[in-house]
DNA sequence: ATGAAAGCGCTAACAT
DNA sequence: ATGTTAGCGCTTTCAT
């Protein structure tokens, strides 16, 4: 069976394709009673529009794309793959599709930014700050883009974004309130704007508290499994053994827990553990881990609805998530009784 | 700047915009000569046909789209969240797009027939069989698509299929051969494919060993964190507890060894766990959790290869993959010696 | 309010 | 080998 077009369904109304065009796109020109005619023939035989032509003719393309790069761990990608499945959640409310774009090289965003030539995207979602190199391209095109975990916090562009220093603090806070003196600190050097604001965090809750660190507690190559093993050891092999660790991602957690383990030392009898951005599988590691939850659903869902306001020009404004909502579980011994 | 157009491109080339049209689209009808020439101004303008026409025009949109349902349960999810890791990861090397498609439910279902009707998807990788009657209707259309993971050994649709009875089989002999006499089993009933596969692989390493199944040892309800530790504590509350549990997926086994310490159990000591899948995250719980190897890697780049031989209509064919490498960790207690 | 017709940017059949 | 032109299915301007 052929595909209906416009033509057919003005045969069938009596009327011309203009009409059916207007009905379509919600427009005026037509009366009441013809537009109700049309309605009712498009409702009957279940005519959708060639997707196409209408991308061609209103330079509208109902893609909203999903640009990230691909990092070498797959777990530090966790946290992305939560909010991924959010907005994929969400997207069900609109009317886009989602198309994923990996940017990992200049390759690849090179084909991101033809479908932007082609106006075939409405939008995009950036997982992670891209290059300021393609911001700006990006930026010269004067498509709607909005950032999420946007780790720059003097960009002029949109994002959704987590006080990761708020988040580091409070974190902290809470190890000092459980008896703790000696806090270790493990992050994420490559990720510049992460690392300042985590590690400021640290020192902050530490400074007000009027408790010292030692140089061999701040590590900072951690990156994946292998790395946040490694940054561990070196803590262990430091001239002063903390209490408690403090790590930037749930994820540098799970391999120093275990790197504590190897070492003959006990978790958290011996030395606790505070995670941050509360992953999934946080519940299920031994111990379970407590953590900071970072709201990766809500992030997702924000993605969504900032975007759309966007492309719809709409009022709209980058989103702050401060979140201190603690997760209490068994990785932190209270050393406060 | 506007956008070039192919006719810019005729002008700048004295030449007739067919005569750039087969360029564009490796066809004869030009002499070499013209055809160089117009390369270079292609090339130097960075010229790119606009999408939406040739789409229109050709009937072929530069899409996959990959269909799937969101699961109840995230950490059900991550099996395909490694697998979609690597379909994007191999898509580099095609000129396709990935969509999302959502087909959790009807109403979304009808989305992406939708795009099946308005020629705006070449082929559709779904993850998961979708509904029997959703098929249908996508063989009405003569899309190419196919079946990641799929349980219907005797569909008649392209799929990739891992031979869950063999890998079940291949577990519990490890099991048995590490001494192990009496065997649980912790599976989905849910997925009645799955279901019959795994518990059949299980059931006959236990006839072949001669060892007796007790009826409380096997448990079939899970399907997330909170049903899989539920089927643990039934075993455990059975008359007879099993030296080792067999879970037909490595999340399963995550909580049902929470469970079995809850219950003032040792893991491995008293009871060992052998899971399926080798999840990045089994080997961060404790103990790690030794497994049965599925590559989701292959499957996610076999995945894109095969739809894309499809699309082309070379010849291809399902995939089998047979897994039958055993991770070793640290959760099952060597009987034998 | 309604219809006719000129685009949108390309492909491909048809002339030359 | 090359140019001309009729589509593809819709939007939108311009008459009526």
């Amino acid at each position: 069976m052929k595909h209906l077009t416009i033509k057919d369904i003005a045969k069938m109304a009596g009327v011309s394709t203009a009409a059916v065009s207007f009905v379509l796109n919600d427009k005026e020109g037509v009366s009441e009673e013809t537009r109700e005619k049309i309605k009712m023939i498009i409702e009957r035989t279940g005519f959708t529009p060639n997707v196409h032509t209408r991308r061609l003719n209103l330079k509208k393309s109902f893609n909203i794309n999903l640009a990230f790069k691909q990092n070498v761990s797959m777990l530090s990608n966790m946290f992305y793959m939560e909010i991924l499945a959010s907005i994929l959640s969400e997207s069900k409310n609109f009317d886009y599709n989602i198309v994923l774009s990996d940017i990992s090289d200049v390759e690849r965003e090179k084909r991101l930014l033809n479908n932007i030539l082609n106006n075939d995207t409405d939008g995009i979602i950036f997982l992670q700050d891209p290059s300021q190199q393609f911001i700006n391209k990006i930026e010269g095109t004067e498509l709607p883009f909005l950032v999420v975990d946007t780790q720059r916090p003097n960009a002029n562009y949109t994002a959704i974004s987590v006080d990761y220093k708020n988040a580091a603090k409070t974190s902290v806070e809470y190890l000092i309130t459980k008896g703790h003196k000696r806090i270790a600190f493990i992050g994420m050097e490559t990720n510049t704007g992460f690392y300042h604001n985590t590690f400021g965090g640290y020192k902050e809750a530490m400074e007000n508290a009027n408790l010292p660190i030692m140089a061999g507690w701040i590590q900072s190559n951690a990156y994946d499994e292998k790395s946040s093993y490694d940054c561990m050891q070196s803590i262990i092999d430091s001239t002063m053994l903390p209490s408690a660790v403090f790590c930037a991602s749930d994820v540098f957690a799970y391999t120093s827990m275990l790197c504590t383990k190897d070492n003959g030392f006990r978790v958290p009898c011996d030395i606790s553990f505070f995670g941050m951005d509360d992953l999934h599988s946080s519940k299920y590691v031994q111990p379970s881990l407590s953590t900071l939850s970072v709201d990766e659903e809500y992030m997702g869902q924000a993605a969504i609805r900032l975007i759309d306001k966007m492309i719809n020009k709409e009022e709209y404004e980058s989103i702050v998530l401060s979140s201190t909502t603690i997760i209490e579980r068994t990785s932190v011994k209270d050393l406060s009784k």
